[in-house]
DNA sequence: GCAAAAGTGTTACGTCTACACCCATGT
DNA sequence: ACATGGGTGTAGACGTAACACTTTTGC
C-alpha cells in the first residue's frame, strides 16, 4: 500500500549548512565559525541555521549566510544532503549543504576582525564538528567538477582581475599546476573576458592587464550551444 | 545570534522520490506509478515515500524502491533536494531525490504486470505531478555527468551483455549516436571487461559475444589511480 | 644593472574521429 | 545464396602539452 496520510508522519529538523569559499593571497580559503551554543559549543563548525517553515532551501541559505557574514549577493550552489541518524547528537537533523563563492578581498575585510568567525586556509583548518569536514570535502569536489564546466570561478575574485590571479584560482580549485601560457591562450579562445586598459601594479614593477568577465557575452553564447570547458 | 535551540526551530515532512531508470530494447525507460491517494490521485508520479524518524536517506529510498517494487540491491545516488513552498499542494514537503539504476531484463518480469506501476519510454511519458518533471531532468543530467566518470552503465544491463548493447546504452543516456569501433577500442583500452566464450544468439544469426564488467579490476585500478573518463 | 613578474608562438605528441570491408550463420 | 548483425584497423584532424626568451620598471 502506498502511504496516504500526510498527517502521520514524521517531521524532522531540517538545517542548511554553508561551505563558503574564498580566495586569497592565491590560496583557497574557507570560513569557519566557532560555535556559540551546545552541543560542541566553542568547536569549529560550517556555518549553518535551521530551515523556517515560510523559506526554500535556497533562500535559508541566503538569509544565513548574510546572517552571519551580512553579505548579499553571493553565488550559490546546492551540493548535497546529510541525513545519518547521529550526525546531531542534539537531535535527528537532516542538513543540505550549500557551496558559496565569496571575493574576500572585496567584501570581507571587516569580517575578519569580527569575533566567532574566521577564514581558513582549506589546507590546514580545524577539525569540524558532526559530519562537518565530509561536508567540506564534498563541496570542494562539487566546486571542482563545477569549475570545469561553468564560469563561475569569478565569483573569487574582484570584478578586475589579472589573467594570473585567474590561473592562479584554477590552480587552487584544481590543485594542480598550469602552464600560463596554455592556460591564458585556452581561457582566450573561450573569448568571454574583456581587457581593460588598466593595469594592476601590485604584484609587479611592469603592471599587469586587468580583464572582466562578460556575462553577457557568455548568456549569449550558451544560447547558440556554447559550452564552457576547461 | 546564533541559533541556539533547537527545540524551537520548524520541522517538516522531508520525502524520497526516485527516478528509476531501466534500459530495454534500446531505450531508456522510467517507472512511474498512479497515485492511489490524494492529492492528485490517478495521476502519474515518481516513487516516492517519507522519510521516517529511525531511517537516513539513503536507507528510505532503497526501502521505498524495494516497497513498490520488490527489489533489493539496487544501484542509487542522491541527486537533490526541492523544497518550494507549494510543490506539494497538500502540505509542506521538501523531498530529496535519488535515481536508481535497474536491469529490467533480469528484474521486472512481472512487474510490468502489477497494477498501478509501468514503465514509460524516458522519451513518451505523460505529465507528472508536482515538480516531478523537474526532479527527472535533472536525474537524467546527473546520470548523463555521472556515466561519464564513472562506470555505472552496467547497473541497467544483465550480469552478462554484448558490446553492442552497451553501445546502445550509452547512446540512449547520452542521447547521441556513437560509431561501433571507436566505442569499442575506448572501452578496451580500459581493460575493464571480460570476454566470455559465450555468445549471445537472441539478435543475430552469427551470434555475439558476451562481457562482464569486472569489477575487482576496477576497483585496483582506481586505487592505483585509474579515471573512469568516457 | 639587476631582480621579478608580464607577456607572447610554435612544435611534438597523443587522442579522437571518420570510415569500409569481411565473417559467420540461419533461413 | 543472401540477408543480417558481428567484428576488426588505419589515416587524418584536432586539441593538448611542452617549452624559452624578451619586456618593463622599481630598486
Amino acid at each position: 500500500m502506498v502511504l496516504n496520510n500526510y498527517r502521520k508522519e514524521d517531521k524532522v529538523l531540517l538545517a542548511v549548512d554553508c561551505i563558503i569559499f574564498g580566495f586569497y593571497q592565491e590560496e583557497l580559503k574557507i570560513l569557519l565559525v566557532q560555535r556559540d551554543f551546545e552541543p560542541a559549543k566553542g568547536e569549529w563548525s560550517l556555518i549553518g541555521g535551521f530551515l523556517k517553515k515560510e523559506e526554500d532551501l535556497d533562500i535559508a541559505a541566503t538569509r544565513i549566510l548574510n546572517h552571519l557574514t551580512g553579505l548579499n549577493n553571493v553565488y550559490m550552489e546546492q551540493v548535497h544532503s546529510y541525513s545519518k541518524l547521529d550526525r546531531d547528537p542534539e537531535e535527528r537533523t537532516i542538513s543540505v549543504t550549500y557551496f558559496a563563492l565569496i571575493d574576500i578581498a572585496h567584501h570581507c575585510k571587516d569580517l575578519l576582525k569580527q569575533n566567532p568567525i574566521k577564514w581558513f586556509d582549506l589546507k590546514d583548518f580545524p577539525e569540524l564538528i558532526f559530519d562537518h569536514n565530509d561536508m567540506v570535502q564534498d563541496a570542494l569536489t562539487s566546486l571542482r567538477n563545477r569549475v570545469g564546466t561553468k564560469p563561475i570561478g569569478f565569483e573569487l575574485l574582484p570584478e578586475k582581475f589579472t589573467m594570473r590571479q585567474l590561473q592562479k584560482l584554477y590552480e587552487a580549485i584544481l590543485d594542480t599546476e598550469l602552464d600560463k601560457r596554455n592556460f591564458i591562450n585556452k581561457f582566450n579562445s573561450f573569448d568571454l573576458l574583456t581587457k581593460l586598459k588598466e593595469k594592476d601594479m601590485s604584484s609587479s614593477k611592469k603592471g599587469a592587464f586587468l580583464f572582466e568577465f562578460d556575462e553577457d557575452k557568455y548568456q549569449k553564447k550558451v544560447e547558440e550551444g556554447f559550452c564552457f570547458k576547461i
